[in-house]
DNA sequence: AAACCGTGGTT
DNA sequence: TAACCAAGGTT
């Protein structure tokens, strides 16, 4: 059970605050905002579940990038009884390519706990929209007031950035001490009428005007009294976050490969690509090891000990290893680390039975497969891996 | 409190 | 090119 996100007192509004504000950013909003995006309806109250899907979807993540997993998600699975009814693996799979896949879980979970404990509603209430899975405060806040109607605020990337500009706020907005200060205004300046258009507007605005590179100030409605503009400061603010180093890691995947089939497992549910599947990987340089990455073994030649391993992994898989090649090396980026990928193809016999074991499946690496056999294409496949498998020769 | 958790767009 | 970061939340 999560803790009950933090309740704030009700701040006054700081001095110099424009007490027009809402109202500029709902009369811009109506004439200049969004209203075509796929989660909006302009008439009709909006769905709470696909308003509660696209707000999990759009987390650290563009609009344009997540319409066309929104869609397909939203065909496959059109209500919340259908999400919940569905097995966790085929959630994965319509989410694989978006990234930080807690998400995806959490969403799964969060529909079962609605459907077991609530009635397969959401409670209409921020506060206890909160408590669920997967979904914070700020994310509470945009179901509560697109989904019910409801006086609650935000605070994302968008709402930062205006705020940290209009009211020229110093200091890296992902601070708690920023972040209390930036929860405080959006409280305070929270309209009692409109809230819906004036939460849209302000993401709006943040979207297609108060961008982080180029600010379009002249269309701004909020232009006369931001502070930002009036100092030219719109480049330094908001403050830049603090820099870190990212370290290196290196692993090693083995591509077993029978021919017509490769070899992948089940990720364990924590850590990274938790829940995806992956090839096996080698353990001695995994992902967990925060060594840093011998020079070069991404190209290097195949060692005794990795022969040794492809052959034991072969037979544990109930076939014979015959020949192995060093696939181009792969880096991957990720928000921590970067990650030096060495793929090592493994060709393979045919295994016996052809059954997998437990949490292991043999994938057909071509979607024309006659049967209704499972294929990569579709599969629960990060990112690299599935550029991986793209460019592996036949 | 700081680290963890992905991927792709933008500049 | 490489930094920077996007409709953040959890541990």
């Amino acid at each position: 059970m999560k803790p009950p996100s933090a309740r704030l007192p009700t701040a006054p509004l700081p001095a110099g605050v424009d007490a027009g504000f809402a109202e500029r950013v709902i009369d811009w909003q109506r004439q200049h905002g969004r209203h075509d995006l796929p989660w909006q309806q302009r008439d009709s109250a909006r769905d709470p579940y696909r308003v509660w899907l696209s707000e999990i979807m759009l987390q650290q993540t563009q609009v344009a990038t997540v319409i066309p997993y929104y869609l397909r998600f939203l065909a496959r699975f059109p209500t919340l009884d259908a999400l919940a009814a569905a097995p966790l693996g085929d959630v994965l799979e319509h989410w694989a390519g978006l990234g930080y896949y807690a998400r995806a879980r959490n969403l799964h979970r969060c529909a079962q706990t609605l459907v077991a404990e609530h009635n397969g509603r959401f409670p209409p209430a921020a506060e206890r929209i909160a408590e669920l899975p997967g979904i914070g405060r700020s994310t509470a806040a945009a179901i509560a007031v697109f989904g019910f109607g409801e006086r609650a605020a935000i605070l994302d990337g968008n709402v930062k950035r205006v705020f940290a500009r209009h009211f020229g706020i110093e200091g890296f907005t992902g601070s708690p001490a920023i972040e209390r200060r930036l929860w405080a205004l959006a409280e305070a300046l929270l309209p009692t009428q409109g809230v819906d258009a004036y939460t849209q507007g302000l993401m709006d605005l943040g979207a297609t005007l108060c961008t982080r590179g180029q600010a379009r100030c002249n269309d701004c409605p909020l232009a006369a009294g931001c502070v930002a503009r009036r100092e030219q400061r719109q480049a330094e603010l908001p403050s830049p976050r603090p820099k870190k180093n990212v370290p290196e890691r290196q692993t090693t995947f083995l591509i077993l490969d029978d021919g017509a089939r490769v070899l992948l497992e089940r990720r364990p549910a924590s850590g990274i690509w938790g829940g995806l599947l992956a090839p096996p990987e080698l353990v001695s340089g995994g992902l967990d090891d925060s060594a840093p990455p011998a020079t070069d073994l991404e190209a290097a030649a195949i060692s005794d000990a990795e022969r040794t391993a492809a052959s034991a992994l072969a037979r544990r898989h109930g076939c014979r290893l015959r020949q192995m090649e060093v696939l181009p090396a792969l880096t991957h980026v990720f928000s921590h680390f970067r990650l030096h990928i060495r793929a090592l193809r493994c060709h393979v016999t045919a295994p016996g039975g052809g059954i997998a074991e437990d949490g292991w499946y043999w994938l057909a690496r071509s979607a024309h497969a006659h049967t209704a056999e499972a294929t990569l294409a579709r599969a629960a496949l990060p990112a690299p891996i599935r550029r991986l498998f793209s460019a592996l020769p036949d």
